[in-house]
DNA sequence: CGGTGTGAATGCTTTCACAGCC
DNA sequence: GGCTGTGAAAGCATTCACACCG
């Protein structure tokens, strides 16, 4: 199997999560079993998406759970070293994104956030942080000079669209995007969708 | 086509983001085109939808926007009335938890925040809210009293599994999970992941 | 024309089945 | 026996193609 081969975007999906389960694994070596029962994926699941990757290092007792990190690590162009710290930034700085404006949801991760954008002039200047906070007219400078990719919008909707757009025009390669609005984005920019509002309505 | 045959979950979560389009949409008539531009979907996509719900009302020349409100909402059961809301409420109170405490976010939905959980006793008597705070020890009465079915879950990662374990030892049906965990939950329990982290690594 | 309704065709994803290994 | 590696088969989801309608 071809490493080369483009990996299906549920394997990714998968992998990616696995990547946290496996830092938090306590033991050397885990069983396709093992994964299977901490996330309800069938294991012959796991062992195929892991068949994707061209890993086969398996045999037949279990995976050494070092050897899968790294396997996916490079998969995907993640691992977790000093060298590939990822820049995010959070726009808007409502309630929500205030909350998020110390990184100890990212402890442990490759991402840091390093600036606060909001439209309201106000909200800069009161909020106290740890990063730089700017309005968002000095947006650009602050993401090149920062040397920010990623962006965590939490804008309310009415904004989402004008400032997603900004966000694009200043290079952000990524967004998250907290809003319950669907983004328009140019090619090549992902977005991941985390509307509390959509997920509430997708439990019921 | 019957309406009865099952809706496929991909299909069940465009409508339910149809709807938010369809409820701020403009004008009394809209084309699958119209909502392709507004999603980014493809217009065949949106009307093989709607031809699985059983809809048919579009003769040529574009749908009726309150026709297609009242068909989703009817299929889904999700019709936005007084009779109709849904409570939920908050397990964790922590940075993220605290900016949800009130009902900014989710104005105007089916969703009444009516409570929050923290297993600090501190956070509890600390925090100020709108909605009565319990300590986590007095989850189950509370949730029976006030009519809870849904839950947000904020704590840390590592009291994620076992806050998950009470909120549906005490019948939560349903919880949007903030934590980066995969939880495990009885049958009929839905779970929808919105952890951060997991979202800023899928935008790499 | 510019639209919908419809099923067939294509493309993903997941599951199954089983040989092979420790 | 318990587990992996592998491809085929089954199950979903999306796109296409085109008749038909105003």
């Amino acid at each position: 199997m071809e490493t080369l081969t483009k990996i299906p975007e549920a394997t990714r999906k998968r992998m990616i999560q696995l990547l946290q389960i496996l830092r938090a694994w306590h033991s050397e070596k885990i069983t396709s079993l093992d994964i299977s029962a901490s996330t309800g994926w069938k294991a012959s699941l796991i062992r195929h998406d892991l068949w994707l990757l061209g890993f086969n290092k398996g045999v037949s007792n279990g995976y050494k759970k070092d050897d899968l990190i790294e396997k996916i690590e490079d998969t995907f162009f993640i691992a977790q070293t000093k060298q590939n710290v990822k820049n995010c930034c959070i726009a808007g700085l409502g309630r929500l994104g205030a909350a998020l404006l110390d990184n100890s949801l990212l402890e442990g991760s490759p991402f840091v956030i390093k600036a606060g954008f909001d439209s309201n002039l106000n909200r800069v200047e009161i909020l106290r942080s740890i990063f730089p906070l700017y309005p968002a007219s000095e947006m650009k400078p602050a993401i090149k000079q920062n040397e920010i990719e990623y962006a965590i919008l939490t804008v309310q909707d009415k904004d989402a669209q004008q400032m997603c757009d900004r966000l694009t025009a200043a290079g952000i390669k990524g967004i998250v995007n907290m809003t319950s609005v669907i983004l328009k984005v140019p090619e090549g920019v992902k977005v991941e969708n985390l509307s509390i509002l959509n997920a509430l309505n997708l439990v019921i």
